[in-house]
DNA sequence: CCAAGCGCGTA
DNA sequence: GTACGCGCTTGGG
């Protein structure tokens, strides 16, 4: 008969273990409670019981009085830091949890946790029982016997590993009873053993390896070959020895471990339950249920198919199909044609939609049930002929398809849907009725988040899908799709159908539950063919322009180059700060201003400061702007042109701003230069299709200080707007208290600035180094301001009472961002949360009104046909591609729906402008 | 080849 | 003071 089985854990190591493996990006739950340190405790305590069922149970943990050691050696763990002030919490959690469990604690004045479960272990050990210690620490090592193995965390948070005696012989070179002979001339800096100096692991083992105990290598001191080490234990032999006693974890202690009471019992699943949920760990729990559930002690006491039915599902219960004859297709269209919605899933060879072929579709109804269509890119190319199994021509697939896809009375589905669609729409297949994406719906319930798919199975389902790695190699080469056998792709691809369905099932309920639906099914959803349409029809480049711009650019650089050159004495690379900063701080001894991570800053700001000192300063900034404007637009966008099209095709991420904003990338067509004269030649490049059309811009006047106005109902601020004054200006006469025809240019551009430092969350200090004026006279503007829009003041104080209370922060239509640090003890943490819980919900607020927008505008084009084509959206201003001859009807529906997408308290203006390029548009 | 750090373009 | 993405250098592989 098996011997029975008691683990015992080291509660306090592993949370420690757990907290800083975390610790580049801790683990936290939305409202900001810290989690790193309980998840990595229980990840490791459910992986033991999911492997191991043990019929004993107990837990360690430290005491928090002096130990032994102490008394032994003053600097015993001397240079241990305090706890770390979100770890405290932690740990009450962690206690919690262990009660629920019902597992009993031992703690003892005096000892450390090794000792008791030393002591424990070898009271297991003389009843005949088995034992598993779970431990980071690799000291726990010396107690491995026969029945005495250690579990330790591996590398992954979710990985264990058994040191039993082999493996340790197999690592270490040398049996476990060594270890504390081992660690007594290693030492162990993290507990302050101190060793012998000057002996690491590579001297130690030979040497335990021949001699065994340190008392057997003093004993055979002349044994040893190497001088230089013999002197070394020789002069540290009283060192050595007492490392040695303080590594030896004492078995004995006075304890009286009742094996009785460790018995492995039911939990309070209630309370566990309700513990689990406020910590989010919502496949912890599944896991928890899944492995008690599945538990044979208790599998009697517990009602299993209550708890069965929370635990996620299994891989081998699942219907997956291979279609690929003519039957079976026709059975799937119909299947289809009579579904009220489905979920599609398209697998290419590659990320991009104008350059990819495509190898596949999935598609799901139901759960548990999908269906997939390998795909031929071209009659007859034998791509997939590596395989026995046939593959549908495309041809083919869109004849059968094309209806399903395009039928408006059924829903469509997707995980990343805009880019499905844009592989469709380039088999002249235009997907109608989309419903639902589960990546946008993650996005709604907590932007901050990632939103891919294995993340969100991982998190709501508690399902790890089949890597793409395991199909193409980790070399990620998507061309390789179609080496893959073609039931293999199957497999995964229908996976995937199924999972994005699943989630679909559970996200929509998310949303519903958090009241926050709206957002997702009247902003993000619709946005998203929207927003497909406008990277389908990019935008057109003057490249001839941009490629005579660079030639000029490169003439002024090398100018200005040859120059620094001069006064710096030497040729040196002007785009390294480090060789900047030598040049300047150390050979021309400039004084230096603003510190970096590195050293002095030399960013534009800091070199103004020394504009005086030398004249290499000036050169320098304008070699900065010319390098920019150079590298980042004028040799950059002209390789980004299509081919095929001749325009360049940005892509708006949906998810990759946490205030509700979009953003672009490859390339980002959002920060395309407009400020200088130079940067303006950028943007004149940006130019029609052709002859027929013209650029027309339309953008919102000063939305976000409208968006305030309407949210804090500020009466002299609402009163301007109303009556439609030039704002800057008029905030300019108030706070300085002159008639606004007295206004002088440099006072409204400073209450230019002071206004969107409010929109910021503004402090004097902001507003200090963003004029240039004393901070006591920053102050003072800002005073005036408060007194003067007695309003703003208290909705900045609310927009911070309400993110603290509620933990997250709201625009107008709903829209959160969850700020888990509003409420840190420190300070710079704190303030700066703060501040987002200003300007979210005004950023935010205008993000929902320009995507409203977008959706109304990108509509009404639709329906009535229009030629014009929105293409960009900078924030605040819409783009677009417009035929000459709809220019004039266009512009009065544009504007009217842009300042009727979102009403306010206030009146919303938007202001066209047509021309040859995207600068004239102004 | 990759990540971090810096600097800088936009709203 | 908010929100982004990208090019370049550097230091580590």
């Amino acid at each position: 008969m098996k011997n029975k089985l008691f683990v015992i854990i080291d509660a306090m190591a592993l949370a420690y273990k757990a907290y800083f493996a975390f610790i580049s990006r801790p683990l936290s739950t939305k409202k900001g409670e810290p989690t790193s340190a309980v998840y990595g405790f229980m990840t490791q305590l459910l992986k033991v019981l999911e492997n191991h069922k043990p019929d004993y149970i107990a837990v360690a943990f430290d005491s928090k009085e002096k130990t032994f050691r102490h008394e032994k050696y003053e600097a015993y763990k001397s240079s241990r830091e305090e706890m770390p002030e979100d770890m405290v919490p932690q740990l009450e959690r962690i206690k919690q949890i262990i009660a629920s469990l019902k597992m009993p604690v031992y703690i003892l004045p005096g000892y450390e946790a090794d000792d008791i479960i030393g002591t424990a272990v070898k009271k297991a050990e003389k009843l005949g029982l088995e034992s598993l210690a779970i431990t980071p620490d690799k000291d726990y090592f010396q107690l491995i016997t026969d029945k005495i193995k250690i579990v330790r965390p591996g590398k992954s948070n979710d990985e264990v590993i058994i040191y039993d005696k082999k493996k340790v012989i197999d690592e270490l070179g040398f049996e476990p009873k060594y270890m504390i002979d081992y660690l007594a001339l290693v030492g162990d800096s993290s507990d302050d053993i101190p060793g012998v100096p000057g002996i690491g692991p590579k001297t130690a083992v030979p040497l335990i390896q021949q001699f065994g105990t340190i008392e057997n290598i003093y004993n055979n001191i002349d044994k040893i070959e190497k001088e230089s080490i013999r002197k070394k234990l020789i002069e540290n032999k009283e060192k050595a020895f007492l490392s040695k006693e303080l590594a030896t974890i004492h078995t004995e202690v006075p304890l009286d471990f009742d094996f009785e009471k460790a018995k492995f019992e039911k939990p309070d699943f209630e309370t566990l339950r309700q513990i689990f949920i406020e910590l989010e760990f919502k496949s912890l729990y599944s896991k928890l249920l899944e492995i008690y559930g599945n538990s044979e002690i208790l599998k009697t006491n517990l009602e299993v198919e209550k708890i069965t039915e929370q635990v996620s599902f299994v891989k081998d219960d699942v219907d997956y199909k291979l279609v690929n004859n003519q039957n079976d297709l026709d059975e799937l269209v119909k299947h289809l044609k009579n579904s009220k919605e489905f979920v599609f899933d398209t697998e290419t060879d590659g990320l991009k939609p104008f350059e990819i072929k495509l190898a596949g579709v999935s598609f799901c109804t139901e759960p548990k049930k999908a269906f997939f269509i390998p795909i031929e890119p071209h009659e007859n190319t034998g791509l997939f002929s590596n395989s026995d199994r046939k593959a549908i021509p495309i041809s083919e697939f869109v004849k059968k398809f094309k209806s399903v896809f395009e039928d408006k009375s059924i829903r469509k589905i997707c995980q990343n849907g805009k880019y499905d669609i844009a592989v469709l729409r380039h088999q002249n297949i235009s997907v109608k009725n989309f419903y639902f994406d589960t990546m946008l719906a993650s996005y709604v319930l907590d932007p901050d988040q990632k939103h891919n798919m294995d993340d969100l199975a991982q998190k709501y389902l508690n399902y790890k899908p089949i890597p793409l790695s395991d199909l193409i190699g980790t070399k990620q080469d998507p061309t390789k799709i179609f080496d893959v056998d073609i039931k293999v792709l199957s497999n995964y691809s229908a996976e995937d159908a199924d999972i994005t369905f699943r989630l679909y099932k559970k996200l929509d309920e998310e949303l519903k539950k958090e009241k926050i639906e709206k957002v997702a099914y009247d902003i993000e959803f619709p946005l998203v063919p929207v927003l497909e349409s406008m990277e389908f029809e990019g935008i057109k480049i003057d490249t001839e322009a941009l490629q005579q711009q660079s030639k000029d650019l490169e003439l002024l650089m090398e100018n200005y180059a040859q120059r620094i050159y001069q006064l710096a004495g030497k040729e040196f690379n002007i785009n390294s700060t480090k060789q900047l900063q030598e040049i300047l701080f150390e050979k021309l001894k400039l004084s230096t201003g603003r510190k970096t991570k590195t050293g002095f800053s030399t960013d534009a700001r800091s070199l103004e400061n020394l504009r005086g000192e030398h004249e290499i300063i000036d050169i320098i900034l304008n070699y900065r702007q010319v390098a920019k404007l150079k590298s980042t637009y004028t040799d950059s966008l002209p390789n980004l042109i299509n081919p095929k099209t001749g325009r360049i095709h940005t892509s708006f991420n949906q998810t990759g701003a946490s205030t509700g904003r979009l953003s672009s990338i490859d390339p980002n067509l959002q920060n395309i230069p407009i400020r200088t004269d130079l940067g303006k030649e950028i943007r004149k490049a940006f130019i029609p299709r052709d002859r027929n059309h013209l650029i027309l811009s339309a953008d919102y006047s000063q939305i976000e200080l409208r968006i305030m106005a309407s949210i804090c109902e500020d009466e002299t601020l609402m009163k301007a707007f109303i009556n439609g004054e030039d704002i800057h200006r008029s905030t300019a006469a108030l706070v300085f208290n002159v008639k606004p025809e007295d206004v002088t240019p440099d006072m409204r551009r400073k209450a230019k600035e002071v206004n969107f430092g409010i929109l910021y969350g503004i402090g004097p200090f902001g507003l200090k180094t963003r004029l240039g004026i004393p901070q006591t006279h920053a102050k003072e503007i800002i005073d005036t301001y408060f007194r003067t829009f007695k309003k703003v003041k208290d909705f900045m104080d609310d927009s911070i009472l309400k993110a603290k209370e509620k933990g997250y922060a709201e625009t107008l239509y709903g829209r959160r961002r969850y700020l888990k640090n509003i409420n840190s003890n420190n300070r710079v943490v704190r303030q700066f949360e703060e501040r987002v819980a200003i300007n979210m919900p005004i950023q935010g607020t205008a993000a929902d009104m320009i995507k409203l927008a977008m959706i109304k505008i990108h509509n009404e084009l639709e329906k009535k046909k229009y030629k014009t084509k929105m293409v960009l959206q900078v924030h605040d201003e819409l783009v677009f591609d417009a035929h000459k001859s709809e220019i004039d009807e266009l512009k009065p529906i544009i504007k009217k729906i842009m300042e009727e997408a979102f009403p306010l308290k206030v009146p919303v203006v938007a202001d066209i402008g047509v021309g040859e390029n995207w600068l004239d548009a102004h």
